[in-house]
DNA sequence: ATCCCATATGATGATTTCATCATGCCGTTC
DNA sequence: GAACGGCATGATGAAATCATCATATGGGAT
């Protein structure tokens, strides 16, 4: 078990925080979680397309991690974000990453001549 | 090359950005560019103790990332922060971090009667 | 009790990432 | 221009993660 995060320097628990986020389906469910603030594993899994065993493998990797909680009512399991700062976290990260596009965008374009792209807006 | 960022679901440049940042020494590094705004690779080096080759790795995928710049002057080479969302980024994590661990040992002390971390501040 | 649905866990091979070593490149200094 | 220091790149084995399959658990309905 790789969970003592207590006492351990600051910048491993944060990597280790940033593992948990770093798969574009753990991604994609924080991300609804954070619109609905509870969905049913069945929701997910018609959400993501996924099957049922890889969805609840990543919905595990996000429980090991605390950044989901999950409540069983009458047959269906309901999960929400254990903290609401998770969805600023994403926030911040699409802002980050909408800066840093356009950023590359402006680069190609200056090297390329090519237009800057259409939509980035979401 | 795992990089025509654009026009790809935004889940999952997310998820890819995530990826960067999940590793204890590229978030120690990130957070050094954070608080000095440049810092000389042999600087990093001190600070961090790592090897050389080791460091420059861990800054080429940062680079790849698009998360920071260097720039080359007389013989050394300073990075810095791409965008200055990444600091807020890692603040944000830094919450996210200290209110799931306040959580955890809520839930700890309930459960073994241990007292509250002592400590949680940096 | 038995069957079924919803969810979770375990095991396996394929892929990716990490850490280390060796080597290459670019400026600077002599 | 030769030698050195600072930094980057390439290659290799070890370790971690991903995706898929098979199997287990637990509640509700029959």
């Amino acid at each position: 078990m790789p969970f003592s995060q207590s006492q351990r320097p600051l910048y491993e628990v944060k990597a280790n925080l940033f593992k948990g986020l770093a798969h574009p389906f753990r991604i994609r469910i924080l991300e609804l979680l954070s619109a609905a603030d509870e969905v049913s594993v069945t929701a997910l899994q018609q959400e993501t397309g996924l099957e049922a065993s890889h969805l609840s493998q990543h919905l595990s990797v996000l429980r090991r991690h605390h950044l989901v909680v999950s409540e069983r009512r009458a047959s269906h399991v309901y999960y929400r974000l254990a903290d609401p700062s998770t969805a600023e976290l994403l926030a911040v990260a699409r802002a980050l990453l909408l800066g840093i596009l356009a950023a590359d965008s402006d680069r190609l374009s200056d090297a390329e001549g090519l237009p800057a792209l259409p939509g980035a807006g979401r």
